[in-house]
DNA sequence: CCGGTCGTTCACACGGGGTTCACCGGAACG
DNA sequence: CGTTCCGGTGAACCCCGTGTGAACGACCGG
């Protein structure tokens, strides 16, 4: 599991703004609504930010114990982040697949098709 | 197959800076995307930089079993690899080919057309 | 009880990855 | 030169890893 931080440490990550300690998510300055699972997800991804993290080793971080085979939860929870991040901040994408790795968090701006601010 | 090193042991040649460990590497800071064989190749490469590698020996390296009478695999995971490297950081040229002997890793200037700076 | 949220699991869809093949051009060789 | 060998390159193919919607049951507050 995380290890415990101090209660008012912050972490910033683009335009995210994360208390571990108080369970508070801000995107934006708009506050997002993430269950347990979901946000210890994101602190673990983000206390690694540009880092490819395991599967196995995301999950014994969140969850606690081992990754039995044929888990999906890990799948299902970053699709779960993922669609309220991008719900909050469609402009950026934070979490990245490297197949047969595992997960990276960082903020990049997403590939938005360009509709040209001069567009009609 | 590879020997097992430290899980932070970091490889740096030219402007790629390679972690065995955590399946990332980063070119000109940017992370580039690889699979599981691009990146293994990479390492077996980047570890014997500036020597030769025959096709068999890095099969073994990469594959973990003999390289097989007119198994290709190795030129087209070359040829992916390049193109790869070459998108993120067209001024280098890292994999070299010695035609009857393999590949030689060595980050050299790439001979681009001179589009001096002062086109356009 | 009743409705809602949450975590887990399942089923299916989808795309990337690994392998193989075919074709090509260049190099080496006679 | 003509032939042969070797590596470069694009593409087809199939499988596996991942994405995604949904069902299900546990739990909780009202």
């Amino acid at each position: 599991m995380e290890a415990a931080q101090s209660q008012d440490d912050v972490l910033y990550a683009g335009e995210l703004e994360i208390r571990p300690g108080g369970g508070l998510v801000l995107a934006g300055g708009r506050a997002l609504t993430l269950s347990v699972r979901e946000f210890g997800l994101l602190v673990a991804l983000v206390r690694r930010s540009g880092r490819i993290v395991s599967r196995s080793e995301l999950y014994t971080l969140v969850w606690g114990n081992e990754l039995r085979d044929g888990d999906r939860s890990i799948d299902v929870y970053v699709h779960k982040l993922r669609v309220k991040l991008e719900t909050a901040l469609p402009a950026w994408a934070f979490i990245h697949t490297h197949v047969g790795f595992g997960y990276r968090f960082s903020p990049e701006a997403s590939h938005v098709f360009h509709n040209s601010t001069t567009s009609r």
